[in-house]
DNA sequence: TTCCAGGGATATA
DNA sequence: TATATCCATGGA
């Protein structure tokens, strides 16, 4: 996708590839803010920050990083392209009608996977008061916002102060997944292809099959995995195949339909009917 | 009051 | 391997 810098903002005309809404509400972050006043999102990632304006012609986001905040929105991918590439069927082209500028974003790896351990069996709203609460009681202050914890800043926690800001019985999941990451992270388990990396994935406490293909679509970029939850379930019933199947096996059955473009199918069903559009 | 949310862990067979 | 049950919390 074309896009280009000023100063300190990157500037893209084409808003069929970013559209801002779409890409904050579509339920892969949770540490966003909108701002009516000025028709604006705050995103925070790690302890960066960057300000999506929009305009009748543009996008620009506001950021000190431009670099990290590039690669994070995946400005470098053509949108379009994959779109007509799994227009196939008309829900999945009716969903993507629904939410045209949508991206899939490159988040930070522990940010990621706390995010999606707290989001199980668990409501957005919940998942972000949650991941808020974390940042204001052991993020760093950054003055504006709060940063996401860093790994230093969450080790020596224990179980009762995930409680504490509500995670409820995930909070024994949290802590014992902080024992196990830096062992996981030393692994660069980045390397492996998919199918092994999951299953490294789901050795982590409070992850299983679902948090762990978030962990693999959102944090690792692996875009041949889809997350099958409630929402996913529903829309396979309802769009795509009557025969009962599990959740994982859902899964495959995208997976073996769209390949490497699941993911992109996934979010795009994932909007419109966690959103209600059906 | 009951159901539900971007499910996972555990027990049981 | 497959199914059933339990789990904190808060909004609908």
């Amino acid at each position: 996708m074309e896009y280009s810098t000023l100063d300190n903002k990157i500037l893209i005309f084409d808003k069929s590839q970013f559209c801002p809404k779409h890409i904050m509400e579509c339920g892969q972050l949770f540490r966003f803010w909108f701002d009516e006043k000025t028709n604006s999102y705050k995103v925070v990632s790690g302890n960066r920050l960057a300000t999506l304006v929009e305009y009748k012609d543009r996008v620009e986001v506001e950021t000190d990083d431009i670099p990290y905040f590039i690669n994070y929105f995946d400005l470098d991918r053509d949108y379009n392209i994959i779109k007509e590439k799994i227009k196939d069927n008309v829900f999945v082209k009716t969903a993507i009608d629904s939410c045209e500028g949508l991206r899939i974003l490159r988040q930070d790896l522990l940010e990621t996977i706390i995010s999606f351990i707290v989001s199980a069996n668990n409501n957005i709203k919940r998942i972000k008061l949650i991941l808020n609460r974390m940042a204001e009681n052991a993020g760093e202050n950054m003055g504006d916002y709060f940063a996401f914890p860093t790994y230093e800043q969450l080790k020596d926690k224990d179980e009762n102060f995930f409680a504490s800001i509500g995670a409820g019985y995930r909070a024994k999941y949290l802590k014992k997944f902080l024992i196990q990451y830096k062992d996981f992270k030393k692994a660069n388990y980045a390397v492996l292809a998919t199918d092994e990396l999951r299953k490294k994935l789901i050795e982590l406490a409070g992850v299983g099959p679902k948090v762990a293909d978030c962990i693999l679509l959102f944090a690792y970029n692996r875009t041949d995995s889809f997350p099958v939850d409630t929402w996913m379930e529903k829309a396979y019933f309802d769009f795509f195949c009557k025969q009962k199947r599990t959740r994982p096996e859902i899964a495959k059955y995208f997976v073996k339909k769209y390949g490497d473009l699941s993911g992109f199918a996934q979010q795009y069903l994932f909007y419109y009917k966690s959103n209600k559009l059906s």
